[in-house]
DNA sequence: CCGACTTTCGATGAGCGTTAGAAAGTCCCT
DNA sequence: AGGGACTTTCTAACGCTCATCGAAAGTCGG
């Protein structure tokens, strides 16, 4: 049994049902990621959770709060990728194709921009420290794919760490054009989707790592097959 | 011959030879490279130029202004590096080669963040329609390049525009966590330098475009030759 | 019905980017 | 040498932002 609309009446006389974090959460992430991050005040984030600027406070210490909660989620459904994965077994280049392309895929659908993150996040430690942990531990997983291939003979010798996290970001700059792209319409008068994109990202990865290239097309379709278009 | 210090004296009696243009202009890049775009203030760029805040705006229209004054260098130094490319010949993988390695080297060692771009200008057109151009036109010369590869035999058949548009964005990437590196020390226990990131990215794509493989030890032998470490 | 608790409000303050107009010099012409 | 034009900087002010504070308006449990 929930109580019904504890605390004093809004303003505006709106309700909300459920918790008005989730509601607030929900308008940030889109605005931040119609008008990017530093663009977005907390006034517009209020007005449209039909509150008041400074009520946002109650539910959240400030701004960059907000952010914190919602780009922990996106490290995390990766990371939950990598579990499934590790869970369905198969070659470690198996593995590293389906979740460099999860990753390209998940970039490009995120409701708004990981690399602003880097700017506004890497200094003040403390509040995104989980965030950066998340992130290492994803990196940390991603070398163990790429030592293990080595390891089996199926990748050529390359250094584990560095790799993972040139693959890694080349995913995140991937979201740098594709958002713009979306923005201008399409980019040299070609269209792309997120699934062209991620697959072909990974292809180009693996391509390039691949002691014998012509297995690209079976992981490929094998990813296909295990991470259908949603 | 130069007039010597027209105009109101300065509050704090510093003088500055040559424009105060190109002092604000350094005194920003550092500002901007340390904190980020979004947190450094114009108090703090006209404090360290030996201004108040107000008088900065005798040069700049407003922040976004030296931002654009600032980025368009970067653009600008690829594009240069582009055409000495293209004046020493070459193949073309061996051009695309060259080309890529530099990108990232110099986005490396570029004193800011390049990302931050494409979230402050992505909206705006306008002013930031010169660096949109010029970064459309190096795209086409690496579309171009990867053509005439995939012509000549040398490269795999791929999307060259989709092609072009994944290679710069990974150079783009890696500053990302090349960055956040410097602050934190290291990742992972690893040091790695511009030099070694950017020869790196340069050979995995290679990798994955290059029917021949083998042909990468050539092209990065080729490239150290003509682009040395300077 | 009353006190405790929850949630929102309105008022307020410090700091930001930006604008406007005055001020303090140099330069050039007579 | 004197004075007006020009250049560069200043001080003062405005409107907007994020954030804090204490009061207010409801529900809940006894």
């Amino acid at each position: 049994m929930r109580r019904r609309h504890v605390g004093r009446p809004r303003a505006d006389g709106s309700r909300n049902e459920g918790h008005p974090r989730d509601e607030i959460i929900a308008v940030a992430s889109r605005l931040f990621s119609e008008h990017g991050v530093a663009r977005t005040t907390m006034s517009e984030i209020a007005r449209r959770s039909g509150l008041r600027q400074s009520s946002v406070y109650y539910h959240f210490k400030d701004r960059d709060q907000i952010l914190v909660e919602i780009v922990s989620v996106a490290n995390r459904v990766i990371l939950e990728h990598l579990e499934r994965v590790t869970a369905d077994g198969g070659s470690a280049a198996e593995r590293l194709y389906r979740l460099l392309r999860f990753d390209a895929r998940q970039m490009c659908r995120f409701a708004f921009d990981i690399n602003e993150i880097y700017r506004l996040g890497a200094l003040q430690d403390e509040r995104f420290a989980d965030f950066w942990n998340e992130r290492q531990e994803l990196n940390d997983a991603v070398a163990a794919l790429i030592a293990e291939g080595i390891a089996d003979g199926a990748l050529r010798e390359v250094d584990p760490t560095l790799t993972a996290l040139v693959l890694l970001s080349n995913d995140e700059g991937t979201q740098n054009w594709f958002r713009s792209m979306g923005e201008f319409g399409q980019v040299g008068g070609e269209h792309y989707d997120p699934e062209d994109i991620a697959t072909f990202v990974a292809d180009l990865a693996l391509a390039g790592l691949l002691r014998d290239r012509d297995e690209v097309d079976h992981l490929r379709a094998r990813a296909l097959e295990l991470d259908p278009r949603d």
